[in-house]
DNA sequence: TTTTTGACTTATA
DNA sequence: ATATAAGCCAAAA
């Protein structure tokens, strides 16, 4: 598989979170069918300029801000997290993550 | 060409 | 809670 079309898996799994929700890098990547690669999810938001992607739903795995505080990211993330409803407080989210299936929870994400 | 760099994770101590 | 270590890999240096 090419990067054009994981960039595209990725980009759909982010999609995929709710509004008010958020989900963890290798969340994200897992659930794109990309095991272990957080760090190409991270390096495409970094590229990313899809206003229409909701980046700041993804978050690091121990639920707090990917940016350093205090950056401009940082402020911009949980301004739009809070905006939605989500629980922010010094970089790290209380709110609800999104949820997987019972299935995927058990099993892992589709294969197929 | 090789090395370093990252919006990262999981495991172990 | 902190601190390494190993895994990850495309792009930039």
């Amino acid at each position: 598989m090419d990067s054009e079309t994981a960039a595209k898996l990725i980009r759909a799994a982010i999609r995929a979170i709710p509004k008010g929700e958020v989900a963890g890098y290798g969340e994200v990547a897992r659930r794109a069918g990309l095991p272990g690669r957080a760090r190409l999810v991270a390096r495409l938001l970094s590229e990313n300029d899809d206003a229409k992607l909701p980046w700041h739903r993804v978050l690091r795995s121990d639920g707090r801000i990917a940016f350093p505080e205090g950056s401009k990211g940082y402020r911009e993330q949980s301004q739009r997290l809070r905006a939605e409803g989500v629980r922010v407080e010094n970089g790290r989210v209380r709110g609800q993550r999104a949820a997987p299936s019972v299935d995927e929870q058990i099993w892992g994400p589709a294969q197929d």
